[in-house]
DNA sequence: CGGGATCCAGTTCGATACTG
DNA sequence: CAGTATCGAACTGGATCCCG
């Protein structure tokens, strides 16, 4: 590829060659919250084709960004490692995500929802800690949603990652939340709350009293949630 | 244009779609580092086409980051001045800066030289100041450039912008600095300093002494100057 | 000077299907 | 699981020209 795009020796200019092209500021979020196999960086940028990302990987290992290693106790693939220079792109990431929460408008994107992505950023931002130390199972519904996009379960193994099914697990299930996608998705954001959600009854949180008491502490929100909007 | 791009709802994507477009980044660093004609811009950019310059400030409006507004005691027409959305970028474009300056490369980059470019970067970066308060006029002298990229002119007013010529403008000149491009491009990236070079004789300053002597105050470096490379 | 339009050739990307 | 192959559509760059 044109390694030469833009031909300036500002830093700026440098960095941006790299990063700056066509969804791999997505997947460098992705790289940098902690995926590491081809497939999983896929459900965090889904509708990146498998070919792009494949070429966005090339083109970050030999920009030193990853490195590919071998997993112990996983698949005989290596996977896609960040390297100093890679993780040392997290405040980039944070600088690029905080601006976007403060100043884009959210509407638009609220479009664009996706349950699969959804679960999957719930799944990795989830905190068990606050949680009892047994296995816990959590279903989603969302009321809005087509049959097979609907119901999503969670479950939390003490000690294990959590786990996201889109189909029955079969366990017995602690919790329930019903609600529609734009509203789940909205809380993720940070744009509102589970209880004021609830208190609208646009969430419905069934079960296990304590866990659903709880669900503000351990149903972490997006990384940048924190950070109020300022575009309206 | 697509402004789906992503279709995701992370705050990094939304960001991405506006900022890590072909040429954007780039053309962020010159708005926030003050630029808000349109020539002023492409001088900045000079590699980017005019078309696409046009288009992407329109986008840049569209995004709520620029504003098209008069500028008293200027042209009729407006300039592209930076709303608190774009005020706000500059964390943006330092985070990429540091990254690049730390991690890139610059071998290859210094491949890519442009007199204009340095020329316009050290004119909006010189620091006055430690001059004395009458005009100063110093002469570049590129030995390695052909003959119409290789004279340039600072001329320093007191309280009023530097100006750049590349034409001798007549006025007597109170300091010759004669090297050739790389040199002084590795100089104003902060990979090497003034007094290094005059040492091996890669650099020689005539005139003025006090001028002279205090080269390495007022010749203002690029801002990233201060992240230490560590690609290498 | 300041800002933009047009045309064309070359690149890149998206969608989808397919392989080991 | 981990990618390739293919092809039309979209985007980009360069050159050139235009208008107030």
């Amino acid at each position: 590829m044109p390694e030469d795009r833009y031909r300036q020796f500002c830093p700026v200019a440098m960095a941006a060659e790299v990063l700056c092209t066509r969804w791999t500021m997505v997947l460098v979020r992705e790289l940098v919250a902690g995926s590491t196999r081809f497939n999983d960086l896929r459900r965090g940028v889904p509708r990146m084709s498998p070919t792009l990302l494949s070429k966005r990987l090339r083109e970050l290992e030999a920009a030193g960004i990853v490195r590919r290693e071998p997993i112990q106790g996983e698949s005989a693939y290596p996977g896609y490692e960040l390297t100093e220079a890679g993780r040392d792109l997290a405040p980039v990431v944070e600088a690029v995500g905080m601006w976007g929460q403060k100043w884009v408008e959210a509407e638009p994107s609220l479009a664009n929802l996706d349950p699969g992505l959804l679960m999957w950023d719930m799944r990795r931002n989830l905190d068990p800690t606050p949680m009892p130390a047994k296995r816990m199972v959590i279903t989603f519904r969302y009321t809005d949603q087509p049959e097979e996009r609907r119901h999503w379960w969670l479950i939390v193994e003490p000690g294990a990652e959590v786990d996201l099914c889109s189909i029955d697990p079969g366990f017995d299930v602690d919790l329930y939340v019903e609600t529609d996608l734009r509203c789940m998705t909205a809380i993720w954001m940070g744009l509102t709350s589970v209880r004021k959600e609830a208190g609208r009854d646009r969430l419905v949180v069934t079960g296990d009293d304590k866990l659903a008491a709880a669900i503000q502490d351990w149903l972490g929100l997006s990384p940048f949630a924190t950070q109020r909007k300022l575009s309206g």
